[in-house]
DNA sequence: TTGTAAGCGTTATCAG
DNA sequence: CTGATAACGCTTACAA
C-alpha cells in the first residue's frame, strides 16, 4: 500500500536532467565550471525531485565534512552559551556546521566525545581548557586533527589557544578585594580536577594572598560542582562558621548567583554583611540585585576568533596561532570595602 | 619529515590479524558470530592499531546512523536543558548518539536544521512543539523519517507527541490567579508565531478570563522574545501605566525571572504590590526570592519517555504513540491574593 | 565459522 | 564543458 520512496540520488537527478552524475556534482560544488543552460536544467531537476546530497557519501568521497566539533563542559548554564553562539555564527558564514556535545565536566566523557567526533569525521575540534590526558593530544596529532583550545590562554600549551589568562584575571580581582580591606576571604571554586580554568583562578587568588603578604589561611577554599545550587550550599557552609569570611569570591557567576540568593535567604545583606564576586559576566550577573561585581570575559570575541583560527588551521594545515584576550573587572554592587 | 599516518581501516586490522575484513566487521558488530580465538586476535589488532570505524563508511553501508537529531528553540537558558539531558541519557543507554541543534526560535532556521540532520542521516528526529509549515511534515513523511514532538501534547497532531497540555496548564494557573481576586491581569508571552507552546499558554489564560466571565480587556498581553532581559523590559512597560496590573503571568520562568528582578529595581514588592507567575519550574524558580509560583513540568520524565518512544519508532517502523504528561502548579511566594 | 565480493552515493581524475 | 570511471571504508548476502 505505502509507496516507499527512497531519497533521490545524484543518479536520479542526472537522469532527469539528461546529464552525467559528474555534471550534477559540479553544479552543486563548482557551479562556475558548468554552462548556464546545463546548470539550470540540473537545478530544476534537483528541485523537482527534492534532492539533498547524501552526507555520508559525500564525506567518503571528499574526505571533508565541513563539520567542526566542539566539546564543552556543560550546556546547562549560560557560561558557554554566548561564546559558542558566536563560534557557530562565524562557522556558518564559512560554510561549516557545528556539532556540539557536552562532557558534563568529566574528563573521561570528554575523551569519549573527542573520539566520537573524530570518528564522525570532524574537520577540526574546539576544546575548552588545556587540562587533559597526554594520550589525547597524541591521538589528535596522530590523526592530524586540527584542534584549538578556548576559554584559557596558554602560550606553551600543547594546542594553540584563544582565551584569556584566568590566573591573572582572578589575581587582579583578588587584589581589588584585598585592597578594599578584606582579610578573611573565601573562594567557592569549581572542581579543579581536569579543569585548568578553575585551577588557575584559584591559583590567582592564592597569588594575591601571597602578594599582599597575608597568611595563606586567610583564604578559605571550597571546591564544588558548577551548579547554582552548589554555590548556595557552599555559601551557607562558609557563613555559618564562627568567624565567617567578609568576602566570598566565586569561581564563576553561576556559583556566585547561588551564593547571592542564599545570602538573601540567610538574611545577610550583600555587600554590607558580606561581599560576593563572580567570574564570566554572564547576563544574570547584571540582573541580580545587588549587581554582581565580576570579571568580564569577551565571550563573543573569543568565539568568533576561535572559529576563524580553527578554519584557518583546517583549510591551510597551519599549526594555528593563539591569542591572549583581555578581561576586565566589572564593578557593580556586590563588592564593597570590608566592614 | 612529517609522517602522515592515515587513520587505520578495517583492511589494516584484517591484515594485522590475518583474517578477512568481514570477520573484523563481525567482531565489532556481532561478536557472538565469531569464535573466541579469532575475536581476541582481532581485538588486539584493533587496539594495536588504534582503529576506529569510519563513521561515514559505516553509515553508507548499513544505512543506519544510530544517531537521533533534536532541534530545540534555544540552548541559551535552562528551559530545555533538563529534558534534553534525560533524552540524551536514555538514548545513550540504547546505543544512540544525540545531535542537537538550535533554531533560535526561528521557523526558517528550524527547517534548515531539519534538512541538515536528515541529510546527515539521522535515524529519527525530536522536534519541539507542533507548529510548523505543512511541507515540513510532507518532507519527513516522504523521507520516512520517524519524528516525535515533545513539550506539547496534541492527540491530533501530525506527529505523535510526548508532552503536556500547555493550554490547560495555563488555564489552571490563571484560574488560581483570578480566584485570588486579581482583576487586572497581564501576560508576558513569548513570541507566538510558530510556537504553539506560547500560543496555547496565552489561549489558556484567555480561556480563564472568559470562564470567569471577565472582560477580555482584563488581560493585557505583551509578546516578547524569550530572554530574561525581555521579561524585565516588558514588566516595566506594564507597570508604568496608570493602572498597572496586580498580577503578571509570564509565559515561562525566564521571562518571570526578568520581571521579578525588574520589580525589585523598581522598588515594587512581590507579591504585596504585584504578583508574578512563571511556567516550567526550572531551577532558578526555586532559588529566586520570592520563590516563583509556577507550573511544574516533568522535564526528565518527558525526555526519557520521548527517547524510548522515538527508538521504538525507529527500530520497529511503528507510527509511534504519544502520551499526555501531567503538570501541576507549584505554589511558592510570588503569587498572593489581590491587594 | 569465515571469506568473497557486491554495493552504498559521492567526488575527483582523466580523457574527450 | 562534459562524461566515464575509479576510489572512499564498511556491511552483508552468499558461498565455502
Amino acid at each position: 500500500m505505502s509507496k516507499l520512496k527512497p531519497a533521490p540520488t545524484l543518479d536520479d537527478v542526472a537522469k532527469q536532467a539528461g546529464v552525467s552524475t559528474a555534471t550534477v556534482s559540479r553544479c552543486i560544488n563548482t557551479p562556475d565550471r558548468v554552462v548556464e543552460a546545463t546548470r539550470k536544467r540540473v537545478q530544476s531537476a534537483i528541485e523537482a525531485l527534492g534532492y539533498t546530497p547524501n552526507f555520508a557519501a559525500r564525506v567518503m568521497a571528499a574526505k571533508r565534512t565541513f563539520t567542526i566539533g566542539a566539546i564543552i563542559p556543560t550546556m546547562d548554564n549560560a557560561i558557554f552559551a554566548r561564546g559558542l553562539q558566536a563560534f557557530q555564527e562565524e562557522l556558518r558564514k564559512h560554510g561549516y556546521t557545528l556539532l556540539v556535545s557536552s562532557s558534563a565536566y568529566k574528563p573521561e566523557t570528554e575523551e569519549e566525545q573527542i573520539r566520537t567526533l573524530v570518528a564522525r569525521g570532524a574537520d577540526g575540534l574546539l576544546l575548552i581548557g588545556h587540562d587533559r590526558a597526554p594520550h589525547i593530544y597524541d591521538f589528535l596529532e596522530q590523526r592530524q586533527i586540527p584542534a584549538l583550545v578556548a576559554w584559557s590562554f596558554a602560550a606553551e600549551g600543547k594546542l594553540p589557544s584563544i582565551g584569556f589568562d584566568n590566573r591573572q584575571a582572578m589575581f587582579d580581582l583578588a587584589c581589588k578585594v584585598i585592597g578594599l580591606g578584606h582579610r578573611r576571604l573565601a573562594m567557592i571554586s569549581g572542581i579543579t580536577r581536569g579543569n585548568d580554568r578553575a585551577r588557575l583562578r584559584l591559583e590567582g587568588a592564592r597569588d594575591a594572598i601571597r602578594h599582599h603578604g597575608l597568611d595563606p589561611a586567610a583564604l578559605q577554599v571550597v571546591e564544588t560542582p558548577y551548579e547554582i545550587e552548589n554555590g548556595a550550599e557552599a555559601f551557607s557552609g562558609l557563613m555559618s562558621q564562627d568567624t565567617p569570611p567578609t568576602a566570598v569570591m566565586c569561581g564563576n557567576d553561576v556559583l556566585a548567583a547561588g551564593a547571592l540568593l542564599r545570602a538573601q535567604d540567610m538574611g545577610l545583606k550583600v555587600p554590607q554583611d558580606v561581599s560576593i564576586t563572580g567570574f564570566d559576566d554572564i547576563e544574570l550577573a547584571r540582573l541580580l540585585r545587588p549587581g554582581l561585581t565580576t570579571v568580564h570575559v569577551p565571550h563573543r570575541e573569543m568565539g568568533g576568533k576561535a572559529a576563524r583560527a580553527l578554519i584557518e588551521m583546517v583549510e591551510h594545515s597551519t599549526p594555528g596561532t593563539g591569542e591572549r584576550l583581555h578581561t576586565h573587572i566589572v564593578e557593580r554592587q556586590s563588592l564593597s570595602p570590608a566592614p
